[in-house]
DNA sequence: AAGAAATCTTGACCCAGATCAAGCGGTGAA
DNA sequence: TTCACCGCTTGATCTGGGTCAAGATTTCTT
């Protein structure tokens, strides 16, 4: 087994401090000695690949996992073997924020390509946390940061329509590849059209149709998995609801 | 002005440690002496009335708040001046922990009924937690159970119908106000129908329609603001969607 | 390489809930 | 006390997008 060698030698070249990802994930703005006592709590297993769970709902919490490579799906049972897709995360994202309070997992965490994930225990964190106020600060923006997030989100299911929920979908999806230094115009979907549909709260029907929509008034290019997105502009509007939302009116004091 | 006298007196009396809800609130699970050491950090203004605002979206993020008694509403702009209500908020809960991470608030805030609030500025909260390590923790703990009630509002905003919606809604409200010692049975309304529809994801005229059926149905009573729940377990089956959500299939790996 | 099973697309139809419209209290200002 | 306004209810109508159905592709098995 001249594997368990490879693996070894792989954890050690894929330190916080040489990892491209540092500006987008937990290291961001701490000190170079910081960075290598949060190297020291990461855990780094081999990749993981379509299909595996991270975790499964009803789990204990341990550990907080972040994206290196690949993407993840997390999901909420709903009721009689539905689910609901919360988010799909891409490099630099951090899972399992939502177990802290519980200490139980109330979803599970589905890998969608072959994916290198980083294993956080939480209790070593917390400890590290306590001693380095700039890694507290990191903690409390990047919790922060779901929530706004979450709250996006009821925005999108609360007030948009079936296009403006797409268009954002993916102008969302195309700033988050662009700060990864991919391209924000050209990507492959790593996850299907149900699923995409499943988290945006529509019909698979309604995604597939809308697609040919995009395509046919020349605001993206698709084939399969392959987008192209050709009118940023046009997609922006789109999310702004130039298309007319619900419920433009106030409520008074 | 005798008032400042009155005032002062009073900031003394509801003290953390005298606060019926510290046991929900940030104190929990703290020390006698912590207790105190985060009360010094703690401001008390005079009662706020229906429609003060405590922040407005877009001003710079200095304090969190907490709701002593009465209630808040939070909600963000959507397009074109309507609004998404976020939230509305009872004695024990936090306000404004979205707003940490970008530094300015991406909400408003706005009192519902006549109310007491705390307010607690952060940069001091967050040197008090880094010396705390139990009061770390439940910040911690309180962003994350933030982020679970993002959740299970993406669930029901995207998997569930209007009557599941609504009868979730009123169990969530029923629940909390029995924590804080009031009856899960019987309670006012601060909200208008309108402000519940907005939050739910529906329509005025929907929200309507549902209370009478609710009440056709003898599941509760209604009148005006005031509400009495009839049927708890009845209520609970419809949010299971006993009656059927969407999207019962799961997603093969 | 052939068959089986998903995934995706497209068309036809339908319905939950939005929108439009009208009327009814309740509440507050003068 | 009256009037005006706002919040709420109820009815009538409309529609975005869900559901059902049928193929077309693609992808997994063996």
């Amino acid at each position: 087994m001249s594997q368990r060698t490879v693996i070894s030698l792989e954890s050690i070249r894929v330190a916080c401090k040489n990892c491209t990802l540092s500006s987008l994930c937990l290291p961001m703005g701490l000190a170079q000695e910081d960075v290598e006592r949060l190297d020291d709590i990461v855990k780094r297993a081999r990749p993981l690949h379509r299909g595996d769970f991270l975790f499964r709902e009803g789990d204990k919490f341990r550990s907080l996992y972040v994206v290196k490579t690949g993407s993840v799906k997390t999901f909420a049972p709903s009721q009689e073997g539905g689910e609901q897709v919360l988010g799909f995360h891409l490099p630099g994202e951090i899972i399992g924020l939502d177990a802290i309070d519980k200490d139980v997992h109330a979803c599970s965490a589905r890998i969608l390509e072959t994916s290198a994930i980083c294993e956080i225990p939480f209790a070593r964190l917390e400890d590290l946390t306590a001693n380095i106020p700039s890694l507290q600060h990191q903690m409390y923006r990047l919790l922060s940061k779901e929530i706004s997030q979450d709250t996006d989100m009821l925005l999108l299911l609360g007030k948009k329509n079936a296009e403006e929920r797409l268009a954002a979908f993916l102008l969302s999806l195309s700033q988050r590849l662009h700060k990864r230094g991919l391209s924000p115009l050209d990507f492959y979907l790593s996850m299907s059209r149900h699923e995409i549909g499943n988290y945006l709260g529509l019909a698979v029907e309604t995604v597939s149709r809308l697609f040919t929509r995009f395509q046919e008034d020349g605001l993206m290019q698709v084939d399969r998995k392959h987008i192209q997105l050709l009118d940023l502009p046009a997609l922006e509007a789109l999310v702004k609801g130039v298309g007319q939302g619900r419920d433009k009116q106030q409520q008074p004091g």
